[in-house]
DNA sequence: CAAAAAGCAGACCACTTGGTTAGTTTTTGA
DNA sequence: TCAAAAACTAACCAAGTGGTCTGCTTTTTG
């Protein structure tokens, strides 16, 4: 347990923990080049060499939280198949998205930041997964779409159209506060979940599933 | 016409285009902080120093780009009030937005890059003119809303609903390439809008101008 | 056609960057 | 108790950063 393999004991835990968390912010803000590790070091309020010594270089570093992050990127919509009901698991999937943008904002952004300057450092593998998880959802929906479960429309498109809209609450969250006024709270957020909801099923020709309806005084 | 002006002649408006095109690539790939004046030198072809003579810092690249893009940002929706027919001035206002994404990628990626870093580099004049915009068109929706031309609903939340899931075609795209294998072309942004429209006026409950109903044969 | 203005770009500068080395302090387990 | 392992960090380095200065060339213009 020496040498070159990851540190397990509980002060590596903690620390290599504490250092995740400040990158998460930094790279969050800024994207991979535009973070330095000093900058890193002091969100985590360690000296700099601290942070290279749990993580061997700033890609290193990015990797190990872009990883960690890919595992929180699971969903109930990823079990789903043609016998389940349309409404009720894109609901839900409409629902766990915005959640995510919640409680995870950073995270949403750093995925965001990726795509964004070109998935550089997604790789090949991940790529290919995601492919197949597409090519995948895109048969159970167009198989509701051949039962007639939902209407005519482009499976693709519709994922896009989830991804952007709920994604959005997090990667514009400074948008959004400047313009409402204040800072989305966790009411605010069941409030916008229902009327992406809302317009997303009924722009599917849907019904809103019971729990997910509005309650009358909003 | 000399010392601290800016250049007019024609070969300092073909050189500050030229650069200003090269920054726009630049900064739509890795933010401000990740991109260097070097880098936009070298898209641009010339020496590092040159890009300083017109332009006499970073920022002020960033900030003279900054200004182009939201130049751009007008539409017909600004225009739209409470007498319009609110499914087609919806409809028009996403067609508008998808054309964006089409034609200015990179315009909307800065933009987007800018909001999710925080909007440090927007004035304060900037955002009380965007708060204003909102306002208005807030107020005209929901005349809308009271004179029963539209279902009810947070308008803010449909506002941010439509930036979402049309900046999303720019943002996304080479997610949106690699999970479709191939760059969308304008037959496919003609689709997805589309699409879009179709998802959003049916989650409105209004019905989709003709004009921008499906061909048969999709 | 010459003087003035504009355009151009190499040399240079202080500072920040990612990363290494080498040595010290702390923790741990037999 | 004490040596080995782990944790820590100051000093340092080469390369890249934003930006200036200076002097040359080209273009414009009276």
């Amino acid at each position: 347990m020496s040498e070159k393999e990851i540190k397990t004991g509980e002060i590596a835990k903690n620390r290599r923990a504490i250092i995740l968390k400040a990158a998460e912010k930094a790279f969050a803000q800024n994207g991979f080049k535009g973070t330095s590790i000093q900058k890193v070091a002091e969100l985590a309020n360690l000296p700099k060499t601290n942070v290279l010594y749990y993580f061997k270089s700033k890609m290193m570093l990015y990797s190990t939280l872009m990883q960690e992050i890919l595992h929180t990127w699971n969903s109930s919509f990823d079990r789903v198949t043609i016998d389940d009901e349309p409404n009720l698991a894109l609901a839900n999937y409409i629902a766990e998205k915005m959640e995510m943008s919640r409680l995870n904002p950073n995270a949403s952004k750093i995925f965001g930041l990726e795509i964004l300057n070109g998935a550089q450092n997604f790789d090949a593998s991940f790529k290919a997964r995601h492919k197949a998880w597409f090519d995948g959802r895109i048969i159970v929906i167009e198989g509701w779409i051949d039962n007639g479960k939902i209407g005519n429309i482009d499976a693709g498109y519709l994922l896009f159209h989830i991804w952007a809209s709920t994604q959005h609450y997090a990667d514009f969250s400074t948008q959004i506060k400047n313009l409402r006024g204040s800072k989305m709270n966790k009411k605010d957020f069941a409030s916008a979940t229902k009327t992406v909801i809302s317009l997303i099923l009924g722009g599917c020709g849907l019904e809103v599933p019971e729990k997910y309806l509005d309650t009358i005084n909003e």
